[in-house]
DNA sequence: ATGGGTGCAAAGACTTTGCAGGCTG
DNA sequence: CAGCCTGCAAAGTCTTTGCACCCAT
């Protein structure tokens, strides 16, 4: 019936990959100016998270390092992903599930993300109207706007029909 | 312009207080329903949280109730939001900071918050267009939409001015 | 008198950090 | 070969829960 389910989603949006060559760069320059080293988990770690889907969190990428090296801690991923952060590869987001998720801190393609609450599944979106709308708000309460976070939760189309499907199984339908 | 400012915020914006008979109702319903029992803590933490700023905390609320009563404990306080939530008269929030807090479940005046990452100060906002653009775009990728989360980050003015000033100082203005 | 409610303290779920030994530059 | 790194485990935070006793109903 509904076909192979395309379960994935979250990542890229198929079109390009994102400039990783800049972000080496900027993780690269951060570290030589801070006497920073390079060793083989935190080359591990980071071109695995080039790799990740977005969105992805220390224990799924910590899953991810140790498909390739199964002695990799906790801790290390955890300090790593912090590094990324403060050098401007990474964004820290936290959803609502208590759990902190990373994403690559891909400027030029500003989003805010639809979370379906059934199966979790996150899809990207871009409004410049909002954004523009926002602004206007700030303005209009003297702030000056640093960052924000626009999270919208619903049901997916794949889950509305799974929904509905099972509603009218019980209904005897 | 400027003007003295408001400063506040927070809270009901002065206009009128919500309707908290609404509120003692929906609880009331909830409580008989399900055989609950109205005890000397609940009341007190159930009108104290009444009174409190909007977007409190559990620690903040348990420091305003021990006023009254210094031997109530957090996990009443704790139990008591979440009935308060499940009845549907608080809202759960979580914004970055890790902590959760609780506002009135005023339906009647949806809005979202601008918060200053200076000084913490929250600052509630309404915008029609920006609902709309919402459900324009969960319909676009299939979802139906039953929350969002729109929080917005920046400087105040307060803080903008205190900033300038230092900076200035710091130059040697 | 029941069985939900309370306070305390212990247990969870995640995130951070201290340390002894390892490795980069 | 100094000092950053790592892995482990312990320590923090904040939220939940188990329990024995308390008290509305």
């Amino acid at each position: 019936m509904g076909g192979g389910l395309k379960a994935k989603a979250a990542h890229g949006d198929s079109t390009e990959r994102p400039d990783l060559e800049h972000f080496r760069a900027l993780l690269h320059d951060h570290m030589v100016k801070r006497g920073l080293r390079s060793t083989d988990q935190r080359r591990l770690i980071v071109e695995t998270f080039f790799e990740a889907p977005n969105h992805i969190s220390i224990e799924e990428l910590l899953a991810e390092v140790r498909q390739k090296d199964s002695r990799v801690g906790y801790a290390t991923v955890y300090r790593t992903l912090k590094l990324l952060t403060e050098c401007g590869v990474a964004f820290e987001r936290k959803f609502g599930d208590g759990l902190t998720r990373y994403e690559l801190a891909d400027e030029s393609s500003h989003h805010d993300h639809l979370i379906c609450v059934e199966c979790g599944k996150i899809i990207e979106f871009e409004e410049p109207k909002i954004e523009e709308l926002q602004e206007r708000i700030a303005a209009r309460h003297g702030f000056v706007l640093k960052t924000h976070k626009h999270e919208m939760y619903g049901t997916c189309a794949d889950c509305q029909a799974k929904l509905t499907r099972s509603a009218g199984a019980r209904r005897g339908n």
